[in-house]
DNA sequence: GTAAGTGCAAACCATTTGCACACCA
DNA sequence: TGGTGTGCAAATGGTTTGCACTTAC
């Protein structure tokens, strides 16, 4: 992933943080890139580290999730359109597909006169392994 | 609204609370509750809008809403399964019924074997007002 | 009277920002 | 070298908490 294409300069930091969100399978926090950089040898400071995901959100590299949790995290902006099953146990996240969102935004088009620009989607439940041990 | 059949004491503050979300056409955030209730000759502190907040959400008379933008919002929890539509640019709330996630959850069910217990979908794009003047 | 509720102030925690210094192109 | 990136420390903003006081029932 060349950055400069962004007019981004290339970092250590930044190049770590595109690597390892790459790598990852569900979306990342902030904390969570800064504490495993840090594993790697990469020492960034918070700040550095949030500039540099908000950065490549602007740039269009990476999205933003949400997950009801007051924490941001990040994905690549290239994955296909999905959406996320969250199990409130142990916080494994699946990716979602074949989900069909677009169908009820053109009813609220029509409907409301809303343009749907975006749009968020979770579900929260137990995952196969969590759902047999609820305790 | 008879707060004591949930074990709660009546307030100024918590019925102040429930009335003003009752009331209100759109979810309403901790910060808004507590100056219109001012308004009203309630005083309360940010702890116990909070506080008494949470504990709605607890007892299940409030649900949280969450519009992605790092504030927790809260509406009335008997009100029917629906979602929102959430204007970027006046902030206007519109509702969405009809729209049937429980399809969806079905396939997760069956598809990844993740029990779905709730999910969230908010839409955020221009209301029918605010898109013929999208500067 | 007593448990539950409140106010005040401080703490929390994710995130942002100002500023001086460092480094990539 | 000049503009971009970084570290540090402090600020921000929504939310929570500890503790002594007050109130509903």
């Amino acid at each position: 992933m060349d950055i400069k294409i962004f007019g981004l300069k290339n970092t250590k930091a930044r190049e770590g943080i595109i690597e390892l969100i790459k790598s990852s399978i569900s979306p990342v926090d902030a904390t969570t890139t800064m504490r495993i950089l840090r594993t790697k040898g990469i020492n960034a400071d918070q700040a550095t580290i949030y500039r540099a995901l908000n950065l490549f959100v602007e740039k269009g590299l990476l999205k933003q999730i949400y997950f009801n949790d007051g924490i941001v995290r990040y994905e690549l902006a290239e994955k296909p359109e999905h959406h996320h099953a969250v199990c409130i146990k142990c916080s494994k996240v699946e990716d979602i597909t074949d989900c069909s969102v677009d169908k009820l935004e053109k009813q609220i088009e029509k409907k409301k006169g809303f343009t749907v620009l975006s749009h968020s989607l979770e579900f929260f439940g137990y995952c196969r392994n969590c759902k047999t041990k609820k305790s």
